[in-house]
DNA sequence: ATAATATACGGTATCAATACCGTATAATCA
DNA sequence: TGATTATACGGTATTGATACCGTATATTAT
């Protein structure tokens, strides 16, 4: 074996952005960046199922079938969910997925995890937080985005003074450039 | 060498993603996603500058000290940025970096590149506008730029005003948000 | 060659954003 | 229970953003 699959493998661990890969589902690697973002020793995730790694069994089944399609065609698909870490708290990110064997997809799958919110890691988004992000990523002012909520402006004001804080950015502008945001389900 | 090791080797090499490694800003190695999200065959680019693949020799001086200091301090730095295929059209990135030499971060770096959209709406942006957004999505003022480009404030209000007409957009927070990644179209 | 655009800079005017000061209630948490 | 946080709102003060007015040169496209 040569000095090139060292260096990949090298490269695969030490990546910024959390990888896995999937035999039906069953996780057979992970890189550090993927067992830091979720709260685990890498030995405690190989072997074991994704399911862990999900809010629920619900939503585990859910995104089982989201994307097939997409991968039967393209070989690869992308979305944004929710995972969960060992400790329980939600992380929201970006997923990508290339499969190896388009004809069965889940058969072998690479993915990586992009956390959405890495600034914040824990501290969750607040209903308030959310409506007022989404006015924010929409180019309204706290006088707009109050009118919108039945509001004072200054209430505006003061989420997102807590939303700088939170993400330890300088404005709004920093603040959007970091987020990618799902907009509220409320 | 272990069967672990071509494991992390093979994913690397499919991964869904950008990926690449350099030491002294000069690429040791990259993977498939990367070289055809560039547009390059992987030969072409190994032992290469980075260089070329920013738009400009000038761009690729300015993007060098952006995040340093924050390599040197956690090790990871992430940004989005504007790299330059090899038909020389321009691809918005969603960059991530981690440094095995914390001391020397430029040293040994793993690197990610995720696109955030092919073409930005049809609107191709010029040097400056790359520049000014660059610095908007790290929450500089318009006199920060200023000075970090070493124009008067008003030239980048210029800049910023342009953008805003470009992208249909009421206000700089509406302009982020709309480059941001993954963000869902409406 | 003319038109359009990008660049660069000056001014003024107005509104928005941000950071403070304060009060108050409700919920959550150790 | 006492502490913290989120919510909600009032004030003021300062800075920033945006939109106009203008000029000028350089580049690019038709």
């Amino acid at each position: 074996m040569n000095d090139l699959t060292q260096k990949m493998a090298q490269a695969f661990d030490a990546a910024p952005i959390g990888m896995a890969v999937s035999h039906h589902r069953i996780i057979s690697m992970c890189n550090t960046s993927f067992a830091e973002m979720l709260g685990y020793d890498r030995p405690d995730l190989l072997g074991q199922s994704f399911r862990i790694l999900y809010p629920s069994h619900a939503e585990f089944d859910r995104v089982r079938d989201i994307g097939l399609k997409a991968m039967e065609e393209h070989g690869s698909y992308s979305d944004e969910r929710m995972m969960r870490r060992k400790d329980g708290v939600p992380v929201w990110c970006r997923f990508r997925a290339r499969t190896l064997m388009p004809g069965d997809p889940l058969a072998h799958l690479v993915m990586s995890f992009a956390p959405i919110r890495d600034q914040l890691d824990g501290a969750q988004l607040t209903k308030r937080e959310r409506e007022v992000l989404s006015g924010l990523s929409r180019g309204l002012t706290s006088k707009e985005i109050g009118r919108e909520l039945g509001l004072s402006p200054r209430t505006i004001e003061d989420v997102r003074a807590r939303l700088l804080r939170k993400f330890e950015v300088k404005n709004t502008s920093e603040l959007l450039s970091r987020m990618s945001y799902a907009r509220p389900t409320s």
